[in-house]
DNA sequence: AAATAAGTTTAAGCATACCTAAATTTCTTT
DNA sequence: AAAGAAATTTAGGTATGCTTAAACTTATTT
């Protein structure tokens, strides 16, 4: 029980590996909202124990260690939010925070249980993957931000950023949920914001709103 | 999430208190594997937190605060314990350590929901009672340790004592579990065990396992 | 009542994970 | 290439929760 700072650590490297699998060590201080030198104390503990590959001033990078750890990690908070949402009921915006605490608790055996009883799922409550027992991470449908349409445009929403519960909640009260058909009416340009039918209904959503909502464009 | 340590130690202090409402530091100590000294730097902080009573070389008790945490600590246990043994089906011996890592941290909304979920059981599967969310304890059956029972006496089983996860697996083994009945046949002088049956079959109990076990006396 | 045993506390120290402020390195401009 | 800005690290410090060893208090014997 006393890992949980070293694995939020690793998730976060983990999520946010760029394309030469680096990540600046100012970001993970903001995601964690911790001082800049509390990261590079963290560093350097992760890189004795192997995980990361780390030189001063140098940027991270995860070890293959490192990163089936971390995927662990992910994946153990993905399972819970499975878990939470089609299991205990608990609504879509509430789920990441309480699954947030949880995975660092329960046993692997507790998570690979709860995963077979919800039949092996794919992808979380927010469409992201879920990496399996053996690291495999289930492919995407092709997915662009609400902000990339056309005016008439449509698209099925294939996942949502959970970077904020109040704008989860926000999106359940105006129909917004996986699966579901949004239509670009219009673009404003003066402040960005896309106009959109949901439900034969039309919702102004603001530029911030749209760029954290991905769809599968429909032909 | 940093308060597991001193909630382990309100919840210890609870489950041990004596008549007198106070407990051992000694007790505390052993139960919980740490040292006596970090027992009384721990002390010292549950008393400025207002949870306990204490002076120096005098005995610990609880205030009315540090009562009504405790309980609810002890609740948050049992009804994690009901959840995974009934929702997720983890079995008998590994609900209690599970429970123990998960318990610090989800919700009381989440174990609230929870509870809902499972129709506000009243015990655990242990057979310990699980306070409501407004502290009320559910009344047990009348209960002694099987080690009480006389030659041919019969009862019903209410309550063992998940001392040891291996003491539990071995009772599943031999069919004890709550309200299964068990008749005691002989017992033997030389060593206290008792020779009983369960499920028309014989089964020699040493002395330590049949005084973790409660039954109800049946006439 | 003094001696011994049992229980408890103090003292000093360690590891973890954080902080602020100052120093250093690297990157970006000009 | 030097100056300035941005990113990162070092230095020194805090709080938590633990350790062992020594000191002290209380309880039990004799």
């Amino acid at each position: 029980m006393k890992n949980i700072s070293k694995e939020d650590y690793l998730s976060e490297i983990y999520k946010h590996e760029d394309s030469n699998g680096q990540i600046k060590a100012n970001l993970i201080a903001e995601k964690l909202q911790v001082s800049n030198a509390a990261v590079t104390d963290m560093l350097k503990k992760l890189k004795s124990d192997g995980h990361i590959k780390y030189e001063p001033y140098r940027g991270v990078e995860l070890t293959d260690q490192g990163r089936d750890y971390a995927r662990n990690m992910v994946r153990r908070h993905r399972i819970w939010e499975v878990f939470l949402h089609q299991i205990v009921g608990l609504p879509w915006e509430k789920v990441h925070d309480e699954a947030h605490n949880l995975e660092h608790s329960g046993s692997d055996e507790l998570v690979n249980k709860m995963e077979e009883m919800l039949n092996f799922p794919e992808f979380d409550p927010h469409g992201d993957p879920i990496p399996s027992k053996k690291g495999i991470i289930p492919k995407q449908k092709k997915n662009v931000a609400l902000t990339n349409l056309l005016p008439n445009q449509k698209g099925i929403v294939i996942r949502v950023n959970d970077f904020d519960s109040k704008f989860l909640s926000y999106m359940s009260k105006i129909g917004v949920k996986l699966n579901k058909e949004i239509k670009v009416c219009e673009i404003f340009n003066f402040d960005s914001s896309v106009l959109v039918e949901i439900d034969r209904k039309q919702v102004n959503l603001s530029h911030t709103i749209a760029e954290n909502i991905f769809v599968e464009i429909k032909k």
